[in-house]
DNA sequence: ATAAACCTTCCACTAACAGTAAGGTCAAGC
DNA sequence: GCTTGACCTTACTGTTAGTGGAAGGTTTAT
C-alpha cells in the first residue's frame, strides 16, 4: 500500500509519516521500483501506537524506548510503567502550573475598570513584581 | 549600566535581552565607545514588564501589542482586556485538554499487573484506537 | 604581563512537525 | 500520442522562545 493508504487508515499525515520514518520511529520503508513508499498491514498497527502514544503527548525518544520494549517480548516491562508514571507526573505538573496561571489571569482581567490606558490596571499590574 | 547589571536587577539572562533587542520587544540599546550595550533605569521597568508577560505566558508578538497600547496613554485600552481574556481561555482550554489526558495515563498506570511484556496491559491499550 | 571577567557577533540546536518548491510517475480520457 | 490531475519524491524553510558555544575584543586586578 502507499503512503496516502496509511494515512487514511491510521490518521496520521503523509508528511509526518515521513518524518516518523527520518526520526527512526518506524523502519526504513521499502521501495517499489518506482520509488515510492511500500507499506504493509503491520505499519499500521505500529503507526497506530505511536499516534496514541503522541496523543498522551509522549515524547518521540520516549516512544522509541516503549516500541524496544514492545518488540522485546520476554523482558520485564517495569520501565514501560514508569515511563508512562513520569508521563503522568509531568501532565500533573503542568497543570498545577496552568491552575496557579489562571487564577492570576483571571484577577487581572477583572483589574480594569474602566478603558482609559493611563488608569489601566491590568497595565498597571503587569507592571509590578510578584513577590 | 552594562547588560549583566540590567540582567541582575531584571532576573532575564543576558542572552534572552539580547534576543528581545533583536526580536522588536524592547529599543536598539545605545552603546558606549566601546560598543557595550548602556542601559537606564526605564529599561529595567520595560524588561520587568516583558518578564511578567512571559510569565503568564503571552506570547512575544502579542506582548508587542501591550508594549504598544502602553506608550499610546490616551486610546482605549480595551484591547489590553481581551488580550487577557484570549489567553485565559486559551490557558483553560490547556487545562482541560490537560485533565483529559491525566486521567487517561492514571488508567493506563494502573493497568499492569504483572511485569512481563507479552501480558503488559500498558502496551495493549496503547495498541488500540481510542473510539 | 597576564589572567579573569566582562562584552561582542554569529552560527547551530531544540520538538514535532507544516509549508512550499521543483520535479518524477501513473492512470484516464481525448 | 498527449495532456490533465492525482499521486509520489527530496530538499529547504519556518515555527517558538530562547540556549549553548565558538571566536574574538575590552576592562580590571594582580
Amino acid at each position: 500500500m502507499k503512503i496516502s493508504q496509511l494515512s487514511k487508515l491510521t490518521q496520521v499525515p503523509n508528511k509526518t509519516i515521513r518524518y516518523y520514518e527520518e526520526a527512526g520511529l518506524i523502519p526504513l520503508a521499502t521501495r517499489n521500483l518506482n520509488g515510492y513508499r511500500d507499506y504493509q498491514h503491520a505499519d499500521i498497527e505500529q503507526l497506530i501506537f505511536i499516534r496514541r502514544c503522541r496523543e498522551l503527548q509522549i515524547p518521540i525518544e520516549q516512544i522509541k524506548i516503549l516500541i524496544q520494549a514492545k518488540n522485546d517480548k520476554k523482558s520485564s516491562c517495569e520501565g514501560v510503567g514508569t515511563l508512562i508514571i513520569e508521563q503522568l507526573q509531568k501532565v500533573r505538573k503542568t497543570i498545577t502550573e496552568l491552575s496557579l496561571l489562571e487564577q492570576t489571569l483571571a484577577e487581572l482581567a477583572q483589574s480594569c475598570p474602566n478603558n482609559i490606558v493611563e488608569e489601566c490596571q491590568i497595565l498597571k499590574n503587569l507592571q509590578q513584581e510578584i513577590n
